[in-house]
RNA sequence: CGGUCUGUAGCUCAGCUGGUAGAGCAGCUGACUCUUAAUCAGCGGGUCCAGGGUUCGAGUCCCUGCAGACCGACCA
């Protein structure tokens, strides 16, 4: 036998297959089916006493099946829902022959199938819209036992919330949790609704290498590949930050671009090896403008996608109608942490960490210091959004110093439910400042600073031809979605997140 | 990397202080021409995650490993 890796039910699907061959049907055939409309918008549209929908022709997989002798009832799902389809004996097969619905329909479907009927609309006697079907064709058998869930009164019965399976196989999940299908919608709604606020700017939507000699832009750990003909290594790009201000040398006014970006750092329900980023750079602006530009995109973002500003995330309702609270980091340091840094010297800080329990390490500046400072003590209050304001020097080596305050940069984070979802400045356009921040950058390498940046030769040339004053801004994409959808881990707002590969158990 | 928990039928889950497995759904056979968690009668289905150990005997106890979840650490 070959039960070993073949449940029962799989092989009795086997058998069905064969079964509808022999009967001289193609259980995939390769003719295009004329659909002519969607479930839901039968249901929508559908009205009593008019002969509304007398010929429609769908679709989709069969997710239960009532069968009572000569008539049925089934429930297609179509991509924009699902609908009941009524199959009767003598409607489906008028003449003597009635195979296709004793044989066919009865024996050889299963849940699971894509079919596509023709037939019309009525509202049964229980009061459900449902198809009346006329004509019935096979398009693909599903060999698979499909997990399946029932409803009533609201209540799901053996939902599948298991969320290896979950992951691992997500075209079963969204089969049968219509909510993940509607969550990637939004997904895909959320980066529309930013290209239409750009491109209605004038900017331009624009694609950088990911395959980097250098993987500058931000301060990460790479992953590392090769390529054989050149035989150098390349590193997949951790930010695009510097190949994107290249081209606001090149003379562009504004350039953005949705990448994946990849990090050889730890996973968890925050942090995927492979995210995706939203950067833009717009030229003659500074982060003032950037703030108030950032504002106008997270408006337009939920409302787009709620019709309100008001968006609901864990017990809190945020809400991103601007303007946001901007305050400096020094600021929320000593509201926040009773500290204030102004006069402090490294060891003041390392002091100040001491006493407030903060881990820190001897290759860490005073920059780095500050910045433990306020993820730990500070970042997560700010539960609506928040601007963050004037970084300092040490941890912004792309940054414009800041026009006023010595020591500090012009860059703003946004924090909104305590985590950071945009980071932005006033790009650093003067070369030879740029260099030295590089070299800076070098410095801490040295100290033992693993994740300070790259020097990049080639974008201190672009600089050296001159780049106007710039703002550029990064949003991290997971993240927006899990926000603006309500979700508390990345997992659930990536199609396929990355998982350990599976061992040998199901293939 | 550390702590806690989990892994049993296609799916959701029971299985007590050790005695070689059970339910619902799904599947199979049959009945039923407006059902809707359809119903009724009957039937089959298991590498109890893997490997080792204790024991006369292990789904159950012990060890190791694998996979996952949660919490922490590290990490933006």
């Amino acid at each position: 036998m070959t039960t070993l890796h073949i449940s029962e039910q799989e092989q009795v699907r086997r058998q069905s297959l064969e079964e509808i061959r022999k009967l001289g049907i193609d259980p995939y055939p390769a003719a295009m089916y004329p659909v002519n409309i969607s479930a839901t918008k039968i249901l929508t549209d559908f009205r009593d006493g008019e002969d509304n929908f007398p010929d429609v022709c769908l679709a989709g997989r069969i997710m239960s099946r009532r069968i009572m002798g000569n008539a049925s009832f089934a429930e297609l799902m179509d991509s924009s829902g699902r609908i009941q389809i009524y199959v009767r004996r003598d409607d489906l097969c008028p003449g003597e022959d009635k195979t296709l619905y004793n044989t066919l329909f009865k024996k050889l479907l299963d849940i699971g199938d894509i079919i596509g009927i023709r037939g019309f609309a009525f509202r049964t006697q229980m009061g459900e819209i449902t198809i009346h079907v006329k004509e019935l064709t096979l398009l693909s058998k599903s060999l698979r036992p499909l997990p399946v869930v029932k409803e009533k009164d609201g209540v799901l019965y053996d939902a599948v919330t298991d969320p290896e399976m979950r992951y691992r196989q997500r075209y079963v999940d969204l089969i049968i949790n219509p909510e993940v299908r509607e969550l990637f919608r939004k997904r895909t709604q959320i980066m529309r609704s930013m290209r239409e606020l750009f491109d209605s700017n004038g900017y331009l939507e624009v694609e950088t290498p990911i395959l980097q000699a250098i993987p500058g832009g931000a301060a990460a750990r790479p992953f590392i590949t090769h390529h054989n003909a050149l035989d150098i290594p390349l590193y997949l790009r951790i930010a695009d930050e510097l190949y994107l201000k290249k081209l606001i040398v090149g003379g562009y006014d504004g350039v953005y671009e949705f990448s994946k970006d990849f990090r050889n750092e730890g996973m968890d329900r925050t942090h995927n090896p492979e995210f995706t980023v939203m950067e833009i750079y717009v030229a003659y602006k500074d982060y003032n403008w950037m703030m108030s530009f950032t504002e106008q995109i997270l408006e337009k973002v939920a409302t787009d996608l709620h019709g309100t500003t008001r968006v609901a995330l864990g017990d809190h309702i945020i809400d991103y109608k601007p303007p946001y609270r901007r305050i400096s980091m020094t600021d929320a340091i000593k509201e926040y942490a009773g500290i204030d840094i102004t006069e402090m010297s490294e060891d003041d800080l390392r002091k100040e960490c001491d006493a407030a329990g903060i881990g820190h390490s001897p290759s860490m500046g005073k920059g780095k210091l500050i910045d433990l400072i306020f993820g730990e003590k500070c970042e997560h209050h700010f539960v609506q959004p928040t601007f963050i304001i004037d970084y300092p020097q040490e941890t912004s080596p792309l940054t414009k110093k800041h026009r006023h305050k010595a020591g500090l940069t012009e860059r703003f984070e946004l924090i909104v439910n305590g985590k950071e979802l945009a980071n932005a400045y006033s790009e650093l356009n003067d070369p030879i400042d740029q260099l030295e921040r590089f070299q800076e950058q070098m410095r801490l390498s040295e100290k033992g600073d693993d994740e300070a940046m790259f020097i990049d030769m080639d974008f201190v040339r672009a600089l050296e031809y001159g780049m106007p004053p710039t703002s550029g801004m990064g949003i991290g994409m997971d993240r927006l979605t899990m926000f603006m959808t309500n979700q508390p881990s990345i997992q659930d707002v990536l199609f396929f997140p990355q998982m350990r590969p599976e061992g040998q158990k199901n293939t």
